[in-house]
DNA sequence: CACACGTCCAGTGCCCGTTC
DNA sequence: GAACGGGCACTGGACGTGTG
């Protein structure tokens, strides 16, 4: 959960009577640290990008279990013997993963389910009648939620962002935008929900609905800043890590404007690729130029996109080509190798990030220096860090320009959801819904065009 | 603690006055 | 007269309170 992450309190969500009925009656959970635990591994955020599972680290399970914080440090706690005495007291089986401090894996675990649990569970939190809190077992009350409710809204309002970043504002008023605005998305749960286990199968799948479950109780998105970009990120699960087509059903009705080709157009400006800034003019969007140049079906463009920010990113060549081979097959690794937009980019990127070494770091958009040694990383990948850094800084200040008009249209003109580079939004009046784009598109245009980036709002109805 | 009812609040749609 | 901001009424949902 987004707030109060590892609170019994926090953790203890809303779900079907008979799921946790069915739980209780096929296993031995009789403590309520047990119920903690399990909710953890069923519910909480913490999850592992690669298979979606719980990422059970030594401090987040000493901490779920209780365990004095100096045992964690002295090493004389092994969280390997706690999750296999909780596997076998409880009587739960569970899947459990190898970390690998060397390529950055986290240890993981999920619970293996019964098809008939696994259904109950998927169903558990969205669009039931008879509801109960997960670890305490209490019966669904009003008042209760209503606590929460107020909890939560005020966490969000006031949740801590530095005034210092250039990106405060925008969080700001993000954070501000009142829960009760996000009303209409949360009453397509349950038809996102079905969209969900009708077309999607395996991780993908239960990655998806618990997201969605999530969303029950938290929609209103959470922005935080980080550490080594401009861009606003939404504080744990929300409707920004659905995939685009399940978004589309929670937004349908409401317009989305995305900046086209935002991270070559911005690269290829930065890195001073003429040649690549003109045939993106010249094409207007470079999707298909490049889907008919690879000869690629249309429903690889996702794929064909992480390429693209792969390559403007600063992945290494051969784990580039990987990456291609891997989602798209061997084939388009050679064709995408031998496009020229490929060799300007790659030949941009290094002659770029040669720049970033020399100089020890880069300017952003709002002129302030970044150091290399400032980003908490070490040798090359502090050099792609600073890289991205760039390009983010950009594409933020650009978007702004969107947020700032949106902000002066004294609540006609809102914005759900957040997403770098681009927003959906709301309008208030439908009549004017045209005048209103049109200003948020000039803006953008002019922001983006005092650097010399041809960046266009590319607008959509959902 | 469940339920009912009243109040409040945000979104929507419409209208009106101002400005160019 | 087109465009725009502001205001007003209406609506539906969320919130708050009283009652048994």
């Amino acid at each position: 959960m987004p707030y109060l992450p590892l609170t019994p309190e926090g953790l203890d969500v809303l779900v079907s009577r008979t799921f946790r009925e069915a739980l209780s009656s096929s296993f031995e959970i009789r403590t309520p640290e047990d119920w903690f635990f399990l909710a953890y591994l069923l519910f909480g955020t913490f999850r592992d990008d690669d298979n979606g599972a719980a990422v059970v680290d030594r401090v987040s399970v000493a901490n779920l279990f209780g365990v004095e914080p100096k045992l964690i440090t002295q090493g004389l706690f092994r969280s390997n013997f706690l999750i296999a005495e909780f596997a076998t007291r409880t009587g739960l089986q569970l899947h459990l993963t190898n970390s690998n401090s060397i390529v950055g894996k986290a240890r993981t675990c999920r619970i293996v389910l019964n098809e008939h649990l696994q259904s109950l569970f998927e169903q558990c939190q969205i669009g039931q009648i008879e509801m109960v809190y997960f670890i305490s077992g209490k019966s669904f009350s009003e008042r209760e939620e209503q606590r929460r409710r107020i909890l939560r809204a005020d966490a969000r309002a006031n949740f801590p962002l530095s005034s210092l970043r250039p990106n405060f504002a925008v969080g700001t008023a993000l954070n501000r935008q009142p829960p009760k605005s996000f009303a209409p998305f949360v009453k397509r749960l349950t038809q996102a929900c079905e969209y969900v286990s009708t077309t999607m199968s395996g991780d993908k799948r239960t990655g998806q609905l618990r997201i969605l479950s999530t969303l029950s109780t938290f929609f209103p998105p959470t922005y935080k800043q980080v550490r080594n970009s401009e861009r606003l990120f939404t504080v744990g699960d929300s409707a920004a890590y659905l995939s685009s087509d399940v978004r589309d059903i929670l937004f349908s009705g409401t317009w989305s404007a995305d900046l086209s080709n935002a991270h070559l157009v911005i690269a290829a400006r930065l890195w001073g690729l003429d040649d690549l800034l003109n045939l993106i003019e010249e094409k207007g969007s470079i999707w298909p130029y490049l889907m008919c140049e690879l000869q690629l079906p249309i429903e690889k463009k996702p794929e064909l996109k992480k390429v693209i920010y792969a390559t403007v990113y600063g992945k290494p060549v051969p784990q580039l080509k990987g990456q291609i081979t891997r989602e798209l097959g061997r084939e388009f690794t050679e064709r995408y190798m031998l496009l020229p937009m490929t060799a300007t980019l790659l030949e941009g990127r290094e002659q770029h990030m040669d720049g970033i070494r020399s100089n020890g770091g880069i300017t952003d958009a709002y002129g302030k220096f970044h150091a290399l040694t400032d980003t908490g990383e070490k040798g090359e990948s502090a050099v792609r860090t600073i890289l991205s850094r760039e390009v983010g800084s950009y594409e933020f200040k650009v978007m702004s320009a969107a947020a700032e008009i949106i902000r002066g249209s004294n609540g006609q003109v809102w914005i759900p959801l957040w997403l770098h580079d681009g927003i959906y939004v709301k309008f208030r009046d439908a009549a004017r819904v045209e005048n209103w784009k049109l200003k948020i598109t000039e803006a953008v245009a002019l922001e983006s065009s005092k650097y010399g980036m041809p960046l266009k709002l590319v607008w959509e109805l959902s």
